[in-house]
DNA sequence: ATGTAC
């Protein structure tokens, strides 16, 4: 794959057939996936031929492989002009995202009760593969409301705070959701999973506020040095990931009836307008209110484990995905268009100023979360204007090994006791499922973040630190 | 990511 360095952090790949566009990568050099280990930047020339896509296919500089589309991958379809939507370029975890609050308390305050806070979480997070939830839907008009309501669901249910939904992404639920579109086996796979972790890469972290870079931007997010933070990062469970399977194979099936070849089956896609494009669009809509609410969920927990062993409140910073696609309107050519924005594993980043900000966020831009890989650290950042690949950035620290590359490179090692060394508080997780999320995993966020700043996506607003981290 | 394969 050939790449043409534009700028310190902006690689092209030039159009070729049957490319419609040109890729772009945001990257350092030294973040460039290593062509012999990974094939994403293929898999960025792959997306470049949907039908219907504009300006580029993006990748973000934690760019890694994925299904079909690569995990950090923006691309945008024209909805009027036989644009596509494909579920490959959502991903099976649908809104798979974070959330953060932050804690009136400091971390020098916190300290003496940080194992007794750590075991309440622990107990109160279900996690883990299958198993417990908060709620438990035998009703099928009740896990409607969730894949209809979403936050806002679990708001009216008692399960929260008013405000809560001013800091979620869309306040809380995506319009557009249809119940109808999913199937019966991803109700029965979802309606015993909402409020609940999960595994692999997903978590709630304690963290403290380690660094500010814009004091002005961080006191509007209501964040300052010292202070305790939950970070929760998860997504829409068995329900989502059926959706995903449930749409592939039926795009797979009826591709070739509204003319569309794509190099890849796994960018099974169908036109944004089709009846099975409609379809898919209400049902990962469904999917992404099902995260939002699980992401709820679990903060109320925290919120009473947090009130009971500290005396302290937790107020959300915002709640945010990086695995949705959404029509949105972007200037394309100097013109507006309706645009069908796919962000897998890439962190929408609005603008100050921006219309669709809370009042109270809009002079500085919306809060974007990137969470670090395990023990390491995560980010707050915040967009800019007028950056490139519609108002997106990176998403986490991205992967180099694969699970079975990380769980061999731990073998003889106690990953358990290097966490603990660092200081950082560990409960739940398999001995596997915390091999396979080693810092050596990742690459290091830090250069991710400054990558995406250095190519104009992102501010950079607070750094923070984990205390304690809850896995599955 | 995921009842780590229907």
């Amino acid at each position: 794959m050939e790449l043409v360095e534009e700028s310190p952090y902006r690689f092209r790949i030039d159009r070729h057939d049957p490319m419609r566009v040109p890729g772009v990568v945001f990257a350092s050099r030294s973040l460039l996936p290593d062509a012999g280990e990974d094939r994403s930047l293929e898999q960025v020339a792959n997306v470049a031929t949907l039908p219907g896509i504009v300006d580029a296919s993006y990748a973000m500089p934690d760019v890694h492989w994925g299904y079909g589309f690569p995990i950090g991958g923006v691309a945008a379809t024209d909805v009027a002009h036989g644009g596509v939507v494909s579920p490959g370029g959502v991903g099976f975890d649908i809104s798979c995202g974070v959330r953060l609050l932050a804690a009136d308390t400091d971390r020098d305050g916190l300290r003496p009760r940080l194992g007794a806070l750590m075991d309440g979480l622990g107990e109160a997070t279900p996690r883990g593969m299958g198993r417990g939830a908060v709620w438990h839907l035998s009703d099928r008009a009740e896990l409607d409301a969730v894949l209809r309501g979403g936050s806002r669901y679990a708001v009216e249910r008692g399960f929260g705070v008013q405000r809560d939904l001013e800091r979620c992404e869309d306040a809380g639920a995506v319009g557009d959701a249809d119940p109808a579109r999913v199937s019966e086996r991803a109700i029965e796979r979802g309606a015993g999973q909402v409020g609940s972790l999960g595994s692999g890469n997903h978590f709630l972290e304690v963290q403290a506020v380690d660094e500010v870079y814009d004091d002005a931007v961080a006191t509007a997010f209501g964040l300052r040095p010292g202070q305790v933070c939950v970070m929760i990062h998860c997504g829409s469970r068995g329900l989502g990931h059926q959706i995903c399977t449930d749409y592939v194979r039926k795009m797979e099936k009826v591709m070739a009836r509204h003319g569309i070849h794509v190099p890849d089956r796994q960018l099974a896609c169908a036109p944004v307008s089709s009846a099975e494009g409609r379809a898919y669009l209400g049902a990962m809509a469904a999917a992404a209110n099902y995260a939002r609410a699980n992401r709820q969920l679990l903060a109320d927990a925290a919120r009473r484990v947090f009130a009971r062993v500290t005396g302290s409140r937790l107020d959300l910073v915002y709640d945010i995905s990086h695995n949705l696609a959404k029509i949105e309107t972007h200037d394309v050519d100097g013109a507006p268009r309706a645009l069908c924005v796919h962000r897998k594993g890439a962190t929408r980043a609005l603008p100050p100023g921006h219309d669709e900000l809370p009042d109270d966020l809009r002079g500085v831009g919306q809060p974007v979360l990137i969470p670090g890989s395990m023990g390491t650290g995560s980010y707050v950042l915040t967009g800019v204007p007028g950056s490139p690949a519609f108002a997106s950035t990176c998403h986490g620290a991205g992967r180099v090994q694969s699970r079975r590359q990380a769980v061999r490179s731990e073998r003889g090692l106690d990953p358990r006791a290097q966490l603990e060394e660092q200081d950082i508080a560990v409960r739940g997780a398999s001995r596997r499922g915390l091999a396979e999320e080693m810092p050596a995993a990742y690459k290091d966020v830090s250069a991710v973040v400054a990558a995406a700043e250095g190519a104009g996506l992102c501010r950079k607003v607070a750094r923070l630190v984990p205390l304690g981290v809850v896995k599955g």
